[in-house]
Parts: structure tokens; sequence; C-alpha cells
DNA sequence: TAGGCTTATGCCACTCAGTGGCAGAATCTT
DNA sequence: AAGATTCTGCCACTGAGTGGCATAAGCCTA
């Protein structure tokens, strides 16, 4: 029970709360880091399909055994920044200012906060890396969606929760046992639109020369917020109208 | 490039224009939906792990290096049906009635014509398998996900190389190839939008006990994409306001 | 219908991701 | 400082996925 919430704890905070962990905890997570800027290093110079466990494990000197204590999977330790991310969203989802306000500028606002949350020392490098390196390895990004689905699905659970638009279990009106509901199916569109929205500001943002800050990740983040009524209104033209 | 085409025709059709086909190619559609079938009825009865694939080959009567010239991974022999769709579904997108219309109505339309493709003797069955399947499957949910992205990133280029919304190549406009554009943006916004409502409608059209139709599926997308706008503009109330 | 040509298949050995078990070392507790 | 707890390393193992090569099956021409 300990050990879970001081990992919650330190995958946000970053580096800073390490100091006041027991020695153990922290040569865990020495470990951990180390795993991950050691394979983001070996994957970038070569390729993921390049690099076996053994040679990293060997790199950071421990034994393969350990690694799948620590990640679940080959594609997990490159991922581990991205899902630092997706996992602060969900605790500033929980504990946000929310009522009387668009549940899509509440999403928006919780991933803004989740960016801001993140380690300003090398953070946003890591995540550069492991995008990139995402982007050419199929199976990276296949997992880097499915972490992202479920993430999704914590969301909206969480939403109904907290904001009770749908009812949780019991209902009083029986037809909204029988289907899912409006309520829940607007919660659901509301945070896919989010997360569409937030995976465009992370490819623009990647796929940019230099000025990888999370300050201007956070800029896309809201200029792409903002389009998703344009885009739900976008008509085709003849020609090029790019619509209005 | 032959077999390409054909491969790509019955995908869509299904098993009637198998009949035209030379004998070497309606082999390798009989194994192939041999090994499909196999594979849903093995993998639901001792679930996805439980099944090797020495088990299934020896179970088909074909050896381990024929499967893996027919699908490229354990997971993609289960996620056949709903990558058909896909195809299908970008083959109805190259060419359907679109101008003056809105976008996300048009990618609805080709969703639902798609699915009307789809073999009426069945698919339907094949689908709620295999999703029930990868509901409790992650690596295969993984693989569906990347599956979906792709033919996402496929169907916004095909959108933009038809529709012109942006330019594909050469832009007139410096500014275009500095950064991705707003049409850009907005393409891939509305794409991402009608593939999430498509995603609600798919998870409510297996989750319901029985009337597994396509026409069904068709009506639930139809409800799923009327609930967009609505979503983006829930506010969050109090207590249990609905939204409205 | 027989010949060569093309292409799919089967078989074998191999790499590597991921798992379970156990002995020993390091850390925590009292 | 001793005992209890927990982490680590090592070993052997399963199973997915790949490459190479010989053979068989389908295809085309005469």
């Amino acid at each position: 029970m300990t050990s879970e919430k001081t990992a919650a704890k330190t995958a946000a905070n970053g580096t800073e709360s390490a100091a006041a962990l027991p020695l153990r905890e922290r040569k865990k997570l020495r470990t951990r880091q180390a795993l991950i800027d050691t394979a983001l290093e070996l994957f970038d110079a070569h390729g993921f399909d390049g690099v076996t466990l053994d040679r990293l494990c060997e790199a950071v000197e421990v034994s393969k055994r350990t690694f799948f204590r620590t990640f679940t999977s080959k594609e997990d330790v490159a991922m581990a920044p991205t899902q630092d991310l997706w996992a602060a969203f969900l605790e500033v989802l929980e504990s946000h200012p929310a009522e009387g306000r668009r549940l899509v500028t509440v999403l928006e606002e919780s991933l803004a906060g989740a960016i801001g949350r993140m380690p300003a020392d090398g953070w946003a490098d890591r995540v550069l890396a492991s995008r990139r390196l995402a982007a050419r390895t199929p199976s990276m990004d296949a997992h880097g969606l499915a972490f992202c689905d479920r993430t999704t699905r914590a969301a909206v659970s969480a939403i109904n929760r907290r904001f009770s638009l749908a009812p949780p279990a019991g209902p009083a009106d029986p037809a909204s046992s029988a289907r899912p509901g409006t309520a829940e199916l607007r919660t659901r569109l509301a945070v896919d639109m989010s997360v569409a929205a937030f995976h465009q500001a992370l490819d623009g943002w990647v796929a940019q020369p230099s000025g990888h800050t999370r300050e201007d990740l956070v800029r896309r983040l809201r200029t792409a917020c903002a389009e998703l009524p344009g885009a739900l209104a976008t008509t085709v033209g003849p020609h090029d109208r790019s619509g209005g």
C-alpha cells in the first residue's frame, strides 16, 4: 500500500520528493530512471529493435529479471515519460474547479495543468525522444495508444463519479440501465475529443525543429482545443474552401 | 500487383467474388478464412494466451511459417474482421459524394457505407467475437488501436488529396509549409471525432445482449454522431445536470 | 498434355521477449 | 545485533516471430 502511494507521487513530481523516501525506494527509483534514460539513448542510437533487453540491462548493470519488475514490457520503458503525464492528468482531473463550465474546457485545463506539473528538468527532452521513437516503431505506438485508451476510460469514470452526470450504480430511471445513456455517451465523446486535440498538439510539437518547452505544448493544446467547434462545422467545398 | 488488388477486393466483398479468382488465390483465401474462424473459436474457448500458434496451426493443418505469411502477428488474425471494415471505409471514402456537405457527415456516411459493404453472412458474429476477445486481451486491444490510428492517418491524407482542403505538396503560400495549417488540423480533428463516435457505437453494440445486425450498428453510429455537438457543449453542473 | 517457370508451403534452427523459482544479499524493524 | 521482509541475480523454460532452403503445387507455353 505504501509503495503504491509513493510510486504515484514520484511519477508526477519527479526528482525533488525522492530525498524524503526510504533508501530502498530511492534506489528503486534511481535504477528506474537510469533504465529510462539509457533506454531512450540506446533506442535513439540503434533503433528500438536494434537493442536487446540483455544489452540494455548490461549497460545499466541490472539483471533482466529486475527490469521486468520495474516495467511491464520493453515498450513500457520507452513510454514512461508520456505515461507520467497521463497519470498526472488523472490526478489533476480529480481535484479541479469545474462547476458551470464546459466539460471540454475542464479537460483542456486539466491537461494543461498536468503538463505544468511535469518536471521542468529534462522531461520535455525525454518526451520528445520517446515520441520520435514511437513514430518509427509500430509496437511502441500501439503500446502508447493502449495506455492512452485506458487513461481515457479512467477519466470518463472519474468524471461520472465526481460530477454525477450519469448515475454510477443504482439508477432511479430503469431506462438508463438498459442503454449507456446520453450523458455517458456525451462524456466519452467529450473526453475523446479533448484527447484528440491533445494528440494533434503533441504531434505538432514533436514535429517542430526546436523550442520544445512545456509552455509551447500547452499553447498548442489550447489552439487545437479552440479548433474543435470549427472542425465539427467544416464543410467540403468543390475546390479549396478552407471552411469558416 | 495483381495479388494486392484482389486481396483488397475480397477483403471488402467477402465470399462471392472468390469464385472468379485463380485456384491458387482461392486456396490462399480459404486457409486465411479457416485460420480466422478457428482462431476466434479457440481464443473464445481458451483465451488468447491459452492458445499457442502451434496449436492453432495444427488445428488448421498449416505450418507456422504459412501463418506468418498470411498474418503479421498472432493478434492480427483475431482482428481481421475489424480491419476489413477499416479497409472498406477507406475505399468508400475515396468515392463518395461530398461537395457542400459537412466533413463529419461525409465521414459518417462513409463509415455507414463501409458497414453496409461487409458480408451479410457471419461478419457481425465475427466482429462480435473479435471485439469481446479484445476487451479482455490488452495486446489485442493495442493492436486494434494501432491499426485504427494508421487508418485515421490514411483517411486524413485521402481527404486532403480529394477535397484539397489543404495543399498536398508544393503550396503557393510559404507559411503553410512551416506549420500544419488550420485546415489540416481541422481535418484531423474531424476524423478523430467521427472515429470516436464509431468506437462508442461499436462498444455499445458489442455490449448489448442480442440483435447484433449491421443495421443496428449503423443506427448506433448515427446516434453517436448526432451527439457530437452536444458533447462539445455539455457543461458540468453541481449535481446531476445532464446538460442540454 | 508435357515441359519449364513461378510461387506457395513445410521444415529446421535460431533470436529474443517475457515468466517462474530459488538462493542469497540488502534493507527495515525491534 | 538478530530476525523478518523485501529486493536482486541467476537459471531454465515457454512461446512469438524470422531466415534459409528444399519441395510441392499451381501456372503458362508449346
